[in-house]
DNA sequence: CTGAAAGCGCTAACAG
DNA sequence: CTGTTAGCGCTTTCAG
């Protein structure tokens, strides 16, 4: 049955008419007659015939592929990014093709190259972890690939960007903790050098700092379930035990309440806990997480739609752009 | 700055040589001079160039692009299925274009006219809860785009399937709970007719049965976080309280275990509970949810590696083979 | 060792 | 109203 895809040419010879007659027709062109649109256009359906996109890509040079770049699609906050993404796209019929860097930059550059032999209409990219080089950014833009980071940004990139707040998310998590009483709070922070984790702790030294709170021993770097279980069992080890913690992300804050319920301290009557992220584990941790909530859905949009408008505009010497998103603070600390 | 992308006639005409002999030069064709050769790729590299997939794959009719349609990303079985093909296909040159149907019959259908479309070398995918009719799987097939179902698949379509072995899960859980102890368990079961909930159902069933401990009251549907809060709650106000409970999916179980323990009673020693998923959640809640694993990692490479085995084959009037892969129980309940 | 030409599927001048 | 032609970028005969 190896019946190849139909092409235009099939349904132009079965009919005795040429290629270019049978494309008008399947476009509506109004120098066609009425008859030979009709004969065109159900031959077209009997047949199941499909426009070769490929064909269309390579004459117009426009493939309407988003490439998008994560770190990881099994994080939650990344499948909710691309849902707000391809929400957005698709409604300017664009599809979607994603690449992971699995936190690797090496594999990013790879991806980026793919992207680029794929020809995109343009890229959204939330960088690894590794990544401090941007050339492989620069490389798309000078190849007039229209590129907006989101979340993950390189500062010193001058392109389109969409960030959540997480310095507020964090200062305002921080008084928080204050407001319900915590004087001694330490922030479970992240191992690397990634700007999100930094504006964090930024956001979470003010606050102390401001209420005159801050101690050199207030900051312990833990960001996986794993270490952040082993720094929890040393906090508690120390002579003076903290009555709140601010945790980098859920997973963190999740793994550091196990340790202290299992030591029999009440959370958060003797801790208290803000997460960040709103993963869905923090619901059903007991009592359920409070946690900074980033609206990957809305991220995803919104950098969708920078893109779309920059893809949009000729100009290649535009002023990039720099939207930061609010974060709101879930279920909040009852004592 | 608009510089479009670089092509093999810019090469040619810098260096004075043909085209045909720069395509050469690239893929160290036996008939070119080293000298060509060495100023050619050098040329290349300065350039940036990149082959251009859309042209190459117009050529050869080989987009090296695998399609796929999950029902939702957001999934972490999905996402994990997501990274087991990724890993196969990857290894052979092929990339991923990710389609979400939403859980919507209508939006599968679009999703596969669009990879008809974009003319991907083979599909993968899991259906819609909403999908009855399968014409357009037929169709892909049809237009000899080889196919592949996973996980929630269409009995009577005649193509490859990758399955979990849901009944054996089921009944191997149920079983479980009956050494534990349970004598009267209630399973909450999926409200629609996907083969997955109705396997994970019958496992269930025929596990009671061999033990006679089936009865008419045992099988409550809710499959959802908000339905399983209720169901659990109309139960623990039957006259008679179960002391097992096996879920369809972790996120009932989960909701049900948070209405057991606000009512006072323990788990697992007034109710145990199986779920089944083994979602990131489980291992968070108190006690840790056992679960059975379902794999996705492993289902997502057994499925890339016979859609791969399938497109090399140019044999279209093949014998479907269904390959079922074990699951296993984690965290076996301990009294 | 290298070049010219054809063709993958489609569309948009241009020419009737 | 319809057909012919050229060309998007690339490879691959065929012909030097």
């Amino acid at each position: 049955m190896r019946s190849s895809q139909v092409t235009i040419k099939d349904i132009a010879s079965q009919l005795g008419v040429s290629p270019s007659t049978v494309s008008r027709a399947l476009k509506n062109h109004p120098d066609i007659s009425k008859r030979t649109k009709k004969a065109v256009q159900e031959l077209a359906n009997i047949l199941g015939y499909k426009p070769n996109e490929i064909a269309l890509s390579l004459r117009t040079s426009k493939t309407n592929i988003i490439g998008l770049i994560i770190p990881e699609i099994e994080h939650h906050f990344f499948s909710s990014v691309i849902n707000g993404i391809e929400a957005v796209v698709s409604l300017n019929g664009y599809n979607v093709m994603i690449f992971q860097s699995n936190e690797k930059y090496t594999r990013e550059v790879i991806n980026t190259q793919t992207l680029l032999s794929h020809r995109v209409d343009g890229v959204l990219c939330s960088v690894s972890k590794e990544t401090q080089n941007y050339s492989h950014m620069e490389n798309l833009i000078k190849n007039s690939i229209p590129v907006v980071l989101f979340d993950r940004i390189i500062d010193d990139l001058p392109v389109d960007k969409v960030i959540v707040d997480d310095y507020r998310g964090a200062y305002e998590s921080t008084e928080h903790l204050i407001q319900k009483g915590c004087r001694n709070i330490i922030h479970l922070a992240a191992n690397d050098k990634v700007s999100v984790g930094m504006q964090r702790q930024r956001g979470f030294m003010e606050a102390m700092k401001k209420h005159k709170l801050f101690h050199k021993d207030c900051i312990v770097y833990a960001d996986t379930f794993q270490d952040a279980k082993k720094a929890m069992n040393s906090i508690l080890a120390r002579k003076v035990l903290p009555d709140g913690i601010f945790a980098v992300n859920d997973l963190a804050a999740i793994a550091a309440m196990q340790v202290v319920k299992k030591k029999g301290l009440k959370i958060p009557s003797d801790i208290a806990f803000v997460g960040f992220t709103n993963s869905i584990s923090s619901q059903f941790t007991e009592p359920a997480l409070s946690t900074v909530d980033q609206q990957g859905y809305k991220l995803g949009e919104q950098a969708a739609q920078l893109l779309l408008q920059r893809m949009s505009s000729k100009d290649m010497h535009y002023t990039p752009v720099t939207k930061i998103l609010g974060t709101s603070l879930t279920r909040k600390i009852h004592h």
